[in-house]
DNA sequence: AACGTGACTGCCC
DNA sequence: CGGGCAGCCACGT
């Protein structure tokens, strides 16, 4: 057995994924990428979003997390594919286009004071 | 163990 | 502005 406990890096890369998510103010967005590369791992963009593909049923905002063009990506993942939509918009996020958030004014980065 | 798929992203045409 | 290609990581078959 020996220890391999180490560091906090026996966690789950998707735990880590679920606190940052966890941590989107309301009526902001974040990106997978953001979200990779805030955890170190920016080429798993990939698999941030297989994380919450297994978040589906956690308590989790995920509707805040698009992709690096805004678009509602992980829509059809929902109960519905307007519940996305649905639950940015009664935060008062704003579409630049249909199916697309505007970054410009929701864009929420990991790390930064921005909160 | 190999192959295909996907809630991604960057680069090229 | 759209479409294709490559790199990346985890998962299902």
């Amino acid at each position: 057995m020996a220890g391999r406990s180490n560091d906090d890096s026996n966690r789950d890369f998707f735990e880590l994924v679920w606190e940052v998510v966890a941590q989107i103010p309301y009526g902001k967005v974040t990106t997978y990428g953001h979200i990779a590369a805030y955890l170190g791992a920016r080429s798993s963009a990939r698999t941030v979003g297989w994380a919450m593909k297994a978040a589906k049923g956690a308590n989790l905002p995920c509707h805040r997390v698009v992709n690096r063009l805004g678009a509602l990506s992980g829509k059809h993942n929902f109960e519905g594919p307007f519940v996305m939509e649905d639950r940015l918009r009664s935060e008062g996020v704003v579409f630049a286009e249909e199916d697309r958030v505007d970054l410009n004014k929701h864009l929420w980065i990991p790390g930064e004071d921005d909160q």
